[in-house]
RNA sequence: GGUCCCAUCGUCUAGAGGCCCAGGACGGAGCCCUCUCAAGGCUUAAACACGGGUUCGAAUCCCGUUGGGACCGCCA
């Protein structure tokens, strides 16, 4: 049998850190399994329903690489087929009309909360008998709710095991609103079958709902499909992972520079472990994803664990893939990418690469190559750029002149020549250099960067310096 | 409050009764390398929640306690 998983997001929002996790998984296991990826958007909420969240969502999926082979289905396309069932369900008797409004509930419930009893719907349309009041053809506005009857019900969960529910516990849903629409049990249960979902794998906050579904699916004749309910991903202090434990949006780790395949791992492995394996490319993760090792407890969501594995995809990577991902970056600094085109993008990123953990990162990193005017750190100029470095940089700077192949070895020879002939250590020139090269303490190789810089840029930005120490003392 | 789920270093985890005075990874600390910052290399601190069983033997099985989480809507 074919496997088909699904992922049925509510379009209420961004595609977020869990909901991604969701939709990994279930991608992972049907790709895994030859199998089908389904996408259906559950939108019966229209008032919290918006276009934006939808391609949002899309949006994330997409860049995160999670395509899917059916779909994107949409439940408000859908609801003529949802209120078939409820009726079926009417007809056959395993539901009823409740005349209750939405405000005489509420108020029940306020008041069994205030007694400090379990909020329950009392099943007072039920036992009114359907009968008398289902004829009218002006019947007054009525929801519908199915019938849960007396026994337990198993629910056989691949990652929890079996669950037993008391039938006692669970209230009798509303199937079809007053207005007509249908809800969210309903349409799941209705979805997933005649969509022939064979795994229903989501986050574990749904696993009360499973023998809700289960009942419905009884109900309605459905072969029940395989459960799985993944543990949930909590924040540092182990509540629910939202907006206060910093980005919980797909499409931010994006705008802060992360490479969508080092989400995709951490992911992978926040839940799901192969031994002792810490790094996956796509392909060892749809060969290896098992149940088997998908863990039971909840986890604490890493950001410092995630933003090492990107650091380590961006030194693996190649340099002119990462040119291409950091253009963007550079154009948000106001560095538009054709006015850059004298120093060759994918060189710079070779020198900055290793010590850039996210492309925003890089981007600042990398940022010096193109101003053209360098402001001088202030702590900096003072202790390097010095009187004394006049005669070195101008030494430097006639020396480099004079290089034919303006080679990384040929500014290196330059620069043990002078360092040899004056006795002094490497870094007491370097660090001046660097100073007025980049304005900084900090920076890649000083050959490497003279050597991007090139001839022209270099001198110019020596005798600048020159310039500066003379003016300033 | 009720129902349900969960429990190994700070965090993610390995561990399917003896291989474990518990292994890996992130993060931390230290050292080495070094033109700065990184990267890299080496070293190191750090956990089986607790209490009872079962067993020759338990991190692993059972029960309880404690702790955490989720859900209890005419939201999904």
């Amino acid at each position: 049998m074919e496997i088909r998983t699904r992922f049925a997001p509510s379009p209420t929002g961004y595609l977020h850190i869990g909901g991604a996790r969701t939709a990994l998984f279930n991608w992972l296991f049907a790709r895994h399994h030859n199998g089908k990826f389904i996408l259906r958007i559950e939108d019966t909420d229209v008032a919290r329903s918006t276009e934006e969240s939808t391609q949002a969502i899309l949006d994330g999926m997409q860049w995160l690489g999670l395509d899917y082979d059916e779909g994107p289905y949409f439940q408000s396309k859908r609801f003529d087929l949802y209120r078939e069932h409820a009726y079926k369900l009417l007809e056959t008797d395993k539901a009823y009309k409740c005349y209750c409004t939405a405000e005489e509930l509420e108020q029940r419930r306020k008041d069994a909360m205030a007694q400090g009893k379990t909020p329950k719907y009392d099943g007072r349309c039920k036992s009114q008998g359907a009968g008398a009041r289902v004829q009218g053809a002006n019947d007054k506005p009525f929801a519908i709710r199915f019938k849960v009857s007396p026994g337990t019900t198993l629910v056989k969960d691949i990652i929890k095991g079996n669950v037993a529910f008391d039938n006692n516990e669970i209230d009798d849903l509303i199937i079809l609103r007053s207005d007509g629409t249908p809800t969210y049990n309903l349409c799941v249960v209705v979805d997933d079958a005649t969509m022939n979902i064979t795994h229903v794998i989501r986050g574990d906050d749904h696993l009360n709902n499973a023998p809700k579904q289960i009942l419905l699916y009884e109900a309605l004749g459905y072969p029940v499909p395989e459960f799985a309910h993944l543990p949930m991903i909590l924040g540092s202090d182990k509540t629910r992972l939202s907006k206060r434990h910093g980005a919980t949006s797909v499409m931010a780790y994006k705008e802060m520079g992360y490479l969508p395949h080092a989400l995709v791992n951490y992911l992978a492995r926040l839940g799901w472990s192969h031994g002792d394996q810490e790094i996956f490319t796509i392909e060892e993760l749809t060969e290896k994803f098992s149940f088997e090792n998908v863990g039971k407890s909840s986890g604490v969501f890493n950001p410092e664990k995630l933003l090492w594995l990107n650091h380590h995809y961006i030194k693996e990577a190649k340099t002119d893939d990462l040119a291409k991902l950091l253009e963007p970056f550079l154009e948000v600094k106001g560095y538009a990418v054709g006015t850059i085109h004298e120093l060759s993008l994918p060189n710079i990123v070779k020198t900055v690469q290793e010590r850039s953990k996210t492309f925003v990162e890089m981007a600042d990193a990398a940022e010096f190559y193109f101003k053209e005017n360098i402001v001088y750190e202030e702590k900096a100029a003072q202790k390097f750029l010095t009187p004394d470095m006049i005669e070195i940089f101008e030494a430097i700077r006639t020396r480099l002149e004079n290089v034919t192949t303006f080679s990384h070895e040929a500014i290196e020879t330059v620069f043990n020549g002078i360092i040899n002939e004056k006795g002094m250590k490497l870094g007491k020139v370097a660090q001046p250099v660097r100073v007025a090269l980049t304005g900084g303490t900090v920076s890649p190789g000083i050959f490497e960067v003279i050597e991007n810089f090139g001839k022209e840029k270099t001198v110019e930005k020596l005798k600048k310096a020159i310039a500066f120490i003379k003016q300033k003392g």
